[in-house]
DNA sequence: TCTTCCCGCCACTGG
DNA sequence: CCAGTGGCGGGAAGA
């Protein structure tokens, strides 16, 4: 049953001194206490609400928001009414690429949005706009293994748009679909979830989302705080597959995490030196591998590419594939032409925050870029 | 003090 | 109508 709370249950009972420690009901404690942890060891079925919630002695509310962003990432699906199947770790990969798909997809009709009025210059920092703006959008894309927040109906379903579930799901998106590979909570908050035009979440609220997506998120080893190695600002480190529990086959971390960190690396400061690119700037996400952005990974197509000086690469082009048939090819050959499709769509923004955060990245990015564009070809080990 | 984020009220939802 | 869900933001623990 819905005991109010094991803490103040403890109190009434008498055990007058349990030292009520927060630490021991955070969401990613909870997450791998009752989640993962005995998931592995127990055998794959299906989970209880009730049974977390008072196997954890936390109320129901908080098993709520644990399950919401597991499933969001495909590990949990809800069944029916207080009860979810559990997917295992193996729905993870498949589960990123959908939401990668996804991300690039949404981007592809991020130019039907309302209200395109303003025109700015800069073209980079147009295709950033598009890119993140679009997260805040509802798609109807067809891939199937993580839940859909779709029904962009009429005003009424604000409910869904600031959902738990949906928030995860873009600010995943954010590490997969975008070269962000560091990022605080903080500019999360600014980039995800709508632009204030209509949504009227403060970003204080989004921030206190985040914290809770990042805990449970954290205690999968999706990602991990860090600081930002100059600025010392708090901030969360994309690890992917790399740092999740072993699910048997380790086949599973092989395909969609083409890029970014790479295998046994645990984080601890191993690509920290890479970070020293620019010192002028204060952003707190650092671009790399730009080339790297389709999400298969044969492809190699980056010298090519290299030598121009356009930043007109992946992420945060518009990539609506043309798509061959219609349901999943997980193999789809994403090559685009990024260039001609970045002329084409040629977002707005009005949100002067939004702006200079932006301006911020695309810096960074161009920063980057031009360093390693004259200095040496990219070379990536696989 | 500032950051992190748990708690639980109460509005929605769907059965 | 009611039980199940889950936004939302106050405010307290932690650093």
């Amino acid at each position: 049953m819905a005991l109010p709370s094991a803490y103040a249950a403890a109190v009434e009972s008498g055990s007058k001194d349990i030292p009520y420690c927060r630490k021991q009901k955070s969401l990613g404690l909870l997450c791998s206490k009752y989640f993962l942890e005995p998931v592995r060891s127990r055998g794959i079925e299906t989970i209880g609400l009730d049974d977390a919630a008072s196997k954890l002695g936390v109320e129901r509310r908080r098993i709520y928001d644990i399950v919401n962003v597991l499933e969001s990432v495909g590990v949990l699906s809800r069944k029916a009414k207080n009860r979810y199947t559990w997917k295992g770790f193996g729905a993870i990969p498949k589960a990123l690429e959908d939401l990668k798909k996804e991300g690039f997809r949404e981007n592809g009709s991020a130019a039907a949005d309302t209200s395109c009025s303003e025109k700015v210059s800069d073209d980079d920092e147009d295709e950033m706009c598009s890119y993140v703006n679009s997260l805040s959008q509802n798609d109807k894309s067809d891939s199937s293994s993580i839940p859909k927040y779709a029904v962009p109906s009429k005003s009424g379903d604000n409910r869904k748009e600031k959902s738990l579930g949906l928030l995860t799901q873009n600010f995943v998106k954010l590490f997969l679909c975008t070269d962000m590979d560091m990022i605080s909570l903080d500019d999360a908050a600014k980039l995800l979830l709508g632009d204030g035009k209509h949504t009227s979440m403060t970003t204080r609220t989004k921030v206190r989302r985040l914290y809770d997506i990042a805990n449970v998120l954290s205690s999968m080893k999706f990602i991990e705080k860090t600081h930002h190695p100059e600025t010392r600002k708090p901030a969360f480190r994309w690890l992917g597959l790399n740092g999740k529990p072993d699910n048997g086959t380790a086949n599973s971390m092989v395909l969609s995490e083409s890029k970014k960190r790479m295998f046994g690396t645990d984080l601890t400061n191993t690509t920290a030196k890479r970070f020293k690119v620019d010192e002028d700037a204060h952003h707190v996400l650092k671009p790399h591998n730009p080339t790297r952005v389709k999400h298969e990974t044969e492809s190699e197509d980056e010298k090519t590419r290299s030598g121009v000086k356009s930043y007109h690469y992946g992420p945060f082009a518009p990539a609506n594939v043309p798509k061959v048939g219609s349901s999943h090819d997980d193999k789809g050959k994403t090559v685009v032409d990024w260039e001609s499709l970045a002329s084409t769509y040629r977002p707005q923004y009005h949100n002067q925050a939004l702006k200079d955060l932006f301006s911020h990245y695309v810096e960074a990015w161009k920063s980057w870029y031009s360093e390693v564009a004259d200095k040496s070809p990219i070379q990536l080990m696989s």
